[in-house]
DNA sequence: AATCAATGTCCGCTATAATGTACAAGTGAT
DNA sequence: ATCACTTGTACATTATAGCGGACATTGATT
């Protein structure tokens, strides 16, 4: 019927006038970012669109309860609308509720810290975040989005693309991990086909030095992966139960799949 | 340092050229309006806007992730993104678990149903509800838009207009209540102040003929009424208790009233 | 077959939205 | 007092986004 050009997503940055939807959302996805109120002009400096054009926009956007005056001073913050617009889809896509049960279930059989992630867009985030019995400092926060190659989850979540879809995906600079040094996007797609065959995916984190990570996938009617279940663990603890730890996963993400209530993934 | 020029919040109809952002989120109001997948041409019909606009905008808002393919057959509903910008919203203002606090306590002081409402534009909606002891058959869903004058919180949550600005702000057909009715708008206006001055509202419910309504604000900082909590009850149990669930609510709404984590009125 | 309605695509016209630029006002440092 | 900087407003220009309308499919109904 279609096939999209498949324009990355990417708000292509070379245009020479940006459309005003493309400039709004970038807007709104920047305010989730920074997670506070900010000006006008702040937000036009720093998404690097003319101060006009985000002036009009900021208004329009006000004008429709999308964004909300807040903090004083003229600055503004992702709006009302916006939350019930998510309540909506949460409400559609009710996985919520079973997502909660599946996490409440890992953390109760592992007392490790456990997560549901997605994609959004082309960078990785938790979605839902259960804290361990013994809570410690976990790098990523809930909304946080963090690079794809950063993560085990990562693996799983890019497997249904080609290869060349995976470079086309990944924007180019986060093959560089927090230490500085570049994974050879060779090797993570090695690690995406590997993870994908055998729907699991563990490491020891990059982001942070002391933790291990397991991913396993979460399949829509497609059998294909919509998010991840992980969970985050010390690495002596990771290491000595990482069978347990695995099976435990796997069966929770098995509840999980191929439900009604996961959204699909488009394309 | 300045003042906006209070631009009504009208979405302007009769403009010739509809503006993108405006259709767009009719586009999404329309959808979450609808709670299910829909094609773009119906979309296009049933808002009544040029289809080739439609389908453009669609076409944007998938690549966005602010719609998704759902439903088969090219329908399309309330993408990802929106859910992860509510969640932002829902993050910076954190209200959500003092109000579910607050219905669960009143909840269990009175056994009856109680709700978390709020404007939605120039309508009411029930933002967070909790069932009462026995759940009966309630008139409006949570997230559903509901003409202001036909709740006992519309009384509330438009007392900080003046009375021309309550009159441009509710649209007029709104003043039609469910059985047939013209409301005045002056015996609403009046009922307003009133219900402002008292802290309160209760009547017999407009929508249903069984149920009796008490509705109290929830103050911002600024001491404007940007929700209310309110409790439904049939219409003997309402009479019977009057002043105690009165009390009960107006100690839920004073503890939540005032809380930096209310979302502040714009304007 | 023929007709009608519903759906999606394509394309040219023009009203207008996005932009650049200039201006005004406030703030703080020197 | 002067300069540098940030923030908000106003306006003319022009690239383009929204629109109307033609066309192609499909599927149901006659």
């Amino acid at each position: 019927m279609e096939t999209r050009p498949l324009d990355t997503a990417a708000p292509t940055s070379t245009a020479k006038r940006a459309r005003g939807l493309d400039r709004a959302f970038e807007i709104l996805d920047f305010l989730r970012d920074q997670k506070s109120p900010m000006r006008p002009n702040e937000i036009a400096v720093q998404i690097g669109a003319p101060r006009s054009s985000v002036y009009e926009l900021v208004n329009l956007l006000l004008r429709n309860e999308i964004l909300e005056l807040a903090g004083g001073d003229g600055r503004v913050f992702l709006g009302r609308k916006l939350y019930f617009l998510g309540a909506a889809y949460e409400e559609q896509f009710d996985f919520t509720r079973e997502c909660e049960a599946a996490l409440e279930m890992i953390a109760h059989e592992t007392r490790e810290t456990s997560q549901f992630c997605m994609l959004d867009g082309n960078k990785y985030i938790v979605v839902r975040m259960k804290e361990g019995a013994r809570p410690f400092r976990i790098s990523s926060d809930v909304g946080q989005s963090v690079p794809i190659p950063w993560t085990a989850s990562g693996r799983l979540l890019v497997a249904h693309l080609s290869d060349q879809e995976i470079i086309d995906f990944i924007p180019p600079q986060d093959f560089q991990l927090p230490n500085g040094e570049w994974l050879e996007p060779a090797v993570f797609i090695r690690e995406v086909r590997e993870a994908w065959l055998k729907g699991e995916f563990t490491f020891d984190s990059i982001v942070d030095s002391f933790t291990h990570c397991f991913a396993v996938p979460v399949l829509d009617a497609n059998r294909r992966c919509v998010a991840t279940l992980c969970l985050v663990a010390p690495r002596e603890d990771g290491i000595e139960n990482r069978e347990e730890y695995l099976l435990c996963l796997k069966r929770a993400s098995q509840r999980l799949s191929g439900q009604t209530s996961v959204p699909p993934l488009s394309r």
